[in-house]
RNA sequence: CGGGGCGUAGCGCAGCCCGGUAGCGCGCCUGCUUUGGGAGCAGGAUGUCGGAGGUUCAAAUCCUCUCGCCCCGACCA
């Protein structure tokens, strides 16, 4: 295609609304604009991206034996209510009223709409397994959206929804998503990890993110070095041998600690380490029940764990009353000694600690020297602490890695979560009617993209891997004489024959700007065709990525590039 | 939701404290010259100063309200 056809506006200056190099870039190189938070346009060059993700993706999920179909962006409230989410996915769901005052939702996804079409039409073991997927803008009213496609309200994503037999027959198909996976982000030319994810309140460990790597990550991963284990920072257990000290109790005694609220107030104003600190974390649950969460100074509580342990589906820090009423005192100063009504719940590091600091149940009064099984009762000790780097890997001795991660994928097993919920069942062999286990695999499209920027960059801009690039070759004529044109004009037109996606920017402009052009916007290989070079008898073609220059009669060029394009289309190794 | 910041020409910004008829750079238009890494000269166009209300002889500037956007935080006691 010629510039003066495709609508590419294309900004000199960084704008100033945009943070991340994938931000500014896909602003900068055309690729986006914004129309409000949250939402933007993808222009013609953003949109060729997305597509060729798109189509790497229906290929692998195809591969994968998913079958493509498209559901609606509206869901019709009953469905959530079924399925119990209408009441607890909060602001994040955008609800509305049609005419007639009929509630619905704009799909954040789409486990009801499948599920319900499932049940309506699947009646026979014979019919499983089922596996379909969709690529569909969602909906999703993000408390802060940020960093453009990153994280925008309404964004395109790739959903599949699995249905199966079994437990085994959902494994397969979660592990064929997986491998899916792997292929796709591959071929995106992403650098990537999947690491064990949360599987909220369903158990097992059937959920994987994958991440790709980037210090713009939103996520922290923890890895160990032989690459037997990697997880968000969320799930990691911690390795724990604490045993119980064997220090001398010492007596305990109260301190005025004015307006200390904070770990890090106190250890200041009484001069001690964050280690020789409880901290007392009083959470509430759905049931408005209160518990007490003791964590030493230094670490920090993973709510995560704890929802899990205690099997509720919220948890939130208690409100400022509660805190009174429960520890008759104001935030900043609960502690566990002589709270009676709540149970209280300790990481496995309270167990090893003697004569340590705790709030006093009163304002401005920590008490000193105290110690569990003395002062006050420890109904559970458990691990439910964050994990941090350092620290030994669950898998072996190694110390644990970290590193920032943006999540482009998730793979899920699901249960029976939806089927019990929505009575998804088939008749079995024997006719008796069974729950279909399910799973659930989504891919963020545009994130992908962004994620690729972060990866494929340098200070004059994006530098595309050839299988997702706008365009393979950015055309540039920087002479405009006759001969000039004319072996422009015959060189797009044989490239154009070979099926190589040619941008040829043909626009009266300096040559400066349309090398800075072309180095913004990131096609994999430049051809560079002027007076300088043909009088020579040659044409250069740069690598976009490595800077690297060629010099080639007209004839060689042809070749030249469909081998280039070839080699570096193929599969990349995963890493 | 809390805190901070910003809305002035297509883009990036100054002007606001201390009120007096709106400016800079880039871009855009015209002409000439240039033409292999964002050209030079000359001329030109462009603004509901985010919106509403108020104070004032006079408001981009001061006050009130409002809308939008960006950043940080969202309870770790």
């Amino acid at each position: 295609m010629r510039t003066s056809q495709v609508f590419i506006p294309t900004l000199r200056e960084d704008p100033g609304e945009a943070e991340i190099v994938s931000h500014r870039l896909m602003l900068r190189a055309g690729l986006i604009r914004k129309v409000a938070s949250g939402l933007y346009t993808y222009l013609p060059l953003g949109l060729r991206v997305i597509r060729k993700i798109e189509r790497i993706i229906r290929e692998e999920m195809e591969n994968g034996g998913a079958q493509e179909l498209l559901m609606p962006i509206l869901s019709p409230a009953e469905l959530w209510q079924e399925s119990g989410r209408w009441g607890v996915y909060g602001k994040e769901l955008l609800r509305c009223r049609d005419r007639h005052e009929r509630e619905f939702c704009l799909g954040p996804t789409h486990e009801e709409i499948i599920t319900d079409l499932f049940r309506r039409e699947v009646r026979s073991y014979r019919q499983l397994p089922l596996n379909c997927f969709q690529i569909q803008t969602k909906f999703r009213d993000e408390i802060r959206p940020r960093f453009g496609l990153m994280r925008g309200r309404e964004f395109i994503m790739k959903d599949a929804y699995s249905f199966d037999l079994d437990e085994e027959g959902a494994k397969r198909n979660y592990q064929k998503m997986y491998d899916a996976y792997e292929r796709i982000f591959t071929r995106c030319g992403l650098q990537f990890r999947a690491v064990q994810a949360d599987n909220g309140m369903i158990g097992g460990n059937m959920s994987h993110e994958f991440m790709v790597l980037a210090d713009t990550g939103e996520e922290t991963i923890l890895y160990d070095e032989h690459g037997t284990f990697a997880t968000n920072v969320e799930l990691a257990e911690v390795q724990t041998s604490e045993q119980e000290s064997t220090v001398p109790y010492q007596p305990q005694y109260r301190v005025q600690t004015p307006g200390t609220k904070t770990v890090e107030e106190v250890c200041n104003y009484l001069g001690v380490a964050p280690n020789q600190l409880v901290k007392t974390l009083l959470y509430q649950t759905e049931a408005n029940n209160v518990i007490a969460v003791l964590i030493r100074g230094d670490h920090e509580a993973n709510e995560i764990k704890i929802r899990r342990m205690l099997g509720v589906a919220e948890l939130t820090l208690a409100d400022p009353e509660t805190v009174q009423t429960v520890s008759s005192a104001p935030v900043g100063f609960a502690g566990p000694v002589g709270l009676t009504n709540v149970p209280i719940l300790a990481d496995h590091a309270i167990r090893g600690m003697r004569n340590f600091i705790v709030g006093g149940n009163d304002q401005d009064i920590h008490l000193r020297d105290v110690n569990w099984g003395r002062d006050f009762q420890i109904e559970t000790f458990a691990d439910i602490r964050k994990a941090q780097a350092g620290g030994p890997s669950p898998s072996g001795d190694a110390p644990l890695l970290s590193a920032k991660g943006i999540e482009v994928g998730h793979v899920f097993l699901l249960g029976t979560k939806y089927s019990q919920a929505m009575g998804a069942t088939y008749l079995d062999p024997q006719g008796k009617d069974r729950l279909a286990i399910m799973g659930c695999y989504g891919i963020g499209i545009g994130r992908t993209a962004a994620a690729c920027i972060e990866q494929h960059h340098d200070h004059r801009g994006i530098t595309w891997p050839v299988p997702i690039a706008p365009f393979h070759i950015h055309l540039i004529s920087v002479s405009a004489s006759d001969n000039a044109l004319k072996t422009t004009q015959d060189l797009y037109t044989s490239l154009v024959q070979s099926d190589i996606e040619v941008l040829w920017d043909d626009r009266d402009e300096r040559a400066g700007v349309k090398f800075n052009d072309a180095d913004l916007i990131g096609a994999p290989l430049q051809i560079v065709i002027g007076d300088k070079g043909l009088t020579k008898g040659t044409i250069d073609v740069k690598v976009r990525k490595t800077g690297e220059r060629s010099q080639l009669p007209p004839q060689d060029i042809l070749p030249f590039v469909s081998k280039w394009l070839a080699e570096h289309s193929s599969l990349l190794r995963p890493q």
